[in-house]
DNA sequence: GACATTTAGTTAGGAGGCTAACTATAATTT
DNA sequence: AAATTATAGTTAGCCTCCTAACTAAATGTC
């Protein structure tokens, strides 16, 4: 996601309302600040995770598996759950392979399938990273109260469901 | 941004919960809706954007410059601006200069540097681009109540000023 | 004035996204 | 049973982002 790191100056907006009438300054403001403040987070997320060798990607791919009882699942399904397409968690799955935190397991029944495996090397990987993610999320959600977490929590719930109005 | 599609269902929180003790639920609830729906948003903008023929980083610079009423910026400011390095500004600029719709401009007193410059064609494009881009904002953030507006420019406020509690 | 340092921008190579086309296998139709 | 269609996964090629190394030009230092 791109880093809107210079948000518009009262000067800059009305130069902009000038020329484009219906510009709602407010809603204009709280749209991209929404936009920044995830895409911040996201890139701090990303840090931390790099400093264990990982990505958000292949991290919650991670997480996926250690979901399941079996600690399996098929390239497809997780495709699906981490949003994203098949080719794309082709390559997550290559890299994660290579690093030996999970193993693709041949299905005998269908020729075209395999399951992924999480490794104890990958479960060990998961137990290094998870107290310490946990701890940094509650350190920074915890600066909200209760009343604005549900507060955003209901907000974020209502854009969510009209994120439409942009397709 | 990863698309977290699967958020966890309280049967695999207690599972996670369980091993690692410290997991907030509420906190980690919040802050996975809060990552989905920045990134939700920024896909539906891109959407919007690529049926103009542009993305983000591109449209970003178009932007930027238009702010300027010289109409013009250096790729090392714009790329300060935009949050990008400047190797990836090189490449936002080839695209637009592909597309008329900024052009290169030699700076003949300092001949390593030049002055991005929008064009007319430019301007045209923005002129197509921002009243839609406007309206569909308000669209989406016309949904909150002004209150809700308010709530969620503060409880933002309050996370980005926290967002090293990941660094 | 020559040498070293800084600055502006590009290039090269890597990562993770995407779509579209492909291979192999399974399931359905006829 | 043969031909078609559907499904699982991969490959190829493109995009945007990154870091690191490079070129060229300007500036500082001795």
């Amino acid at each position: 996601m791109l880093i809107l790191k210079d948000l518009p100056d009262p000067k800059i907006l009305t130069k902009f309302a000038e020329r484009y009438a219906d510009a709602n300054i407010e809603h204009v403001i709280h749209f991209l600040t929404l936009l920044r403040v995830g895409s911040d987070l996201s890139s701090a997320l990303d840090g931390f995770l790099a400093s264990y060798g990982l990505l958000q990607g292949r991290w919650w791919v991670l997480i996926l598996l250690m979901r399941e009882e079996s600690l399996m699942s098929s390239p497809s399904i997780l495709a699906e759950k981490a949003g994203v397409t098949r080719a794309t968690m082709t390559g997550l799955i290559d890299g994660l392979d290579k690093e030996g935190l999970v193993i693709r397991v041949t299905d005998l029944d269908d020729r075209r399938k395999f399951q992924i495996k999480l490794t104890s090397s990958g479960q060990d990987k998961l137990d290094e990273i998870m107290p310490e993610y946990y701890r940094r999320v509650g350190e920074l959600m915890g600066k909200l109260s209760s009343e604005e977490g549900s507060d955003l929590a209901s907000i974020l719930a209502k854009l969510q469901t009209n994120t439409d109005a942009f397709k």
